[in-house]
DNA sequence: GTATAGTGAATGATCATTCAGTCATTGCCA
DNA sequence: TGGCAATGACTGAATGATCATTCACTATAC
């Protein structure tokens, strides 16, 4: 039997790294959930614009909703170590906030289909799943930052709405599109400074 | 011709008020999104909740996307509505915000299907199509809150901002399903106020 | 009798997922 | 070293489910 020959191999660009096509397909699901939301984000449209086969996807991952959840987890992760990155552990916790606070909203504002990524799943039925998983899946340094000399600067509130108040926003701003100059960017990181900690 | 009878009349109960079944519609449209996402509220699985055969909510909404447009106007003006409810026009702006706050809070919790709604329509690329027909649909009596005088107390930002640090988090809050006591209320309205205004 | 609301089966499109089959790589044996 | 079987990535057409929407028809209201 056999007949057609459905397969283009590789082509390895100058035997150079290989190509991540699993990274491709999560990145293809982050820009159509971004531009078009879940209802536009189909297995073989992300696989199209990963510029796989739909079968790849399935090699990769058990199904779209395991996708989802990886594609989560990674956004969450880089996240992390963006809001991290330029924190001087010495400086203030206000100083600290703020360097993170604008650490988010510098990191998604550069690829802002990251942050309406996380503010689609947030907001839909995945959000409790996801964020389970991702809270059992490795270390949020943002969580972190929360321990007992942190949490007497702020209000007595469960930690989600504490984060909801302080750094949620940042995201929420990334994923409008938004322009703000510095001055009013620095208002609303104040703003929400003041909205966490005691009044 | 003619063969099967497929119409099940009314059932009238009792002469009394008709049913509004544009409205059952409306309001399945709404536990379905809120319960499995838009994921899940199917034409279909609308129409069986609304207690409707499926071409009866095409009798009502043209499509399924006037369908959705038509239940954020509702769910926005009944908001809007409760919001102002209890404001006393004489009553300082400080008073006034926190009434507003907590006329939200306490509408959505009571029905927190409706909160869960609005936050996942107003994360998907329905919200910006969504808020220019509301903008043009209606007056909206919060809105009409922000005038000179008010803005003068608050921080010097786009007024989409200062509703998403100020009244935003009391509809997140609802959706979210947290339960709190009086104070930590207090403590989150009063939150937002600072937020929203200067320093 | 005309207009309006209502019905639910039928239609065609689209979706998630599967699978038989192709290619590249790797490890193993001679 | 050269040959080769096994493994796993990859492909895209095929499958069955599900979806939005339509429609021929029936009842009710005016």
């Amino acid at each position: 039997m056999t007949s057609t020959e459905p397969y283009r191999p590789v082509a390895t660009p100058t035997g150079a790294e290989k190509v991540d096509r699993a990274g491709a397909v999560r990145r293809a699901l982050r820009s159509l959930v971004a531009e078009h939301g879940f209802h536009g984000a189909s297995m073989s449209a992300v696989a199209k614009r990963a510029g796989v086969a739909t079968g790849t996807a399935y090699v990769h991952y058990e199904s779209k909703e395991a996708l989802v959840f990886a594609t989560y987890l990674e956004v969450k992760r880089e996240l992390g170590t963006a809001a991290m990155s330029a924190v001087d552990p010495s400086a203030s916790f206000h100083e600290r906030f703020l360097t993170m606070w604008f650490g988010i909203y510098r990191h998604l504002q550069l690829e802002p289909e990251r942050a309406r990524f996380l503010v689609q799943v947030d907001s839909s039925p995945f959000a409790r799943p996801a964020h389970q998983l991702a809270m059992s899946a490795y270390d949020d340094p943002i969580m972190a930052e929360a321990t007992p000399e942190t949490l007497a600067l702020l209000a007595p509130l469960p930690l989600d709405i504490i984060y909801e108040l302080g750094l949620a926003p940042a995201i929420r701003l990334a994923a409008s599109g938004i322009e703000l100059d510095e001055t009013a960017l620095g208002l609303i990181a104040n703003a929400c400074w003041r909205a966490m900690t005691t009044a």
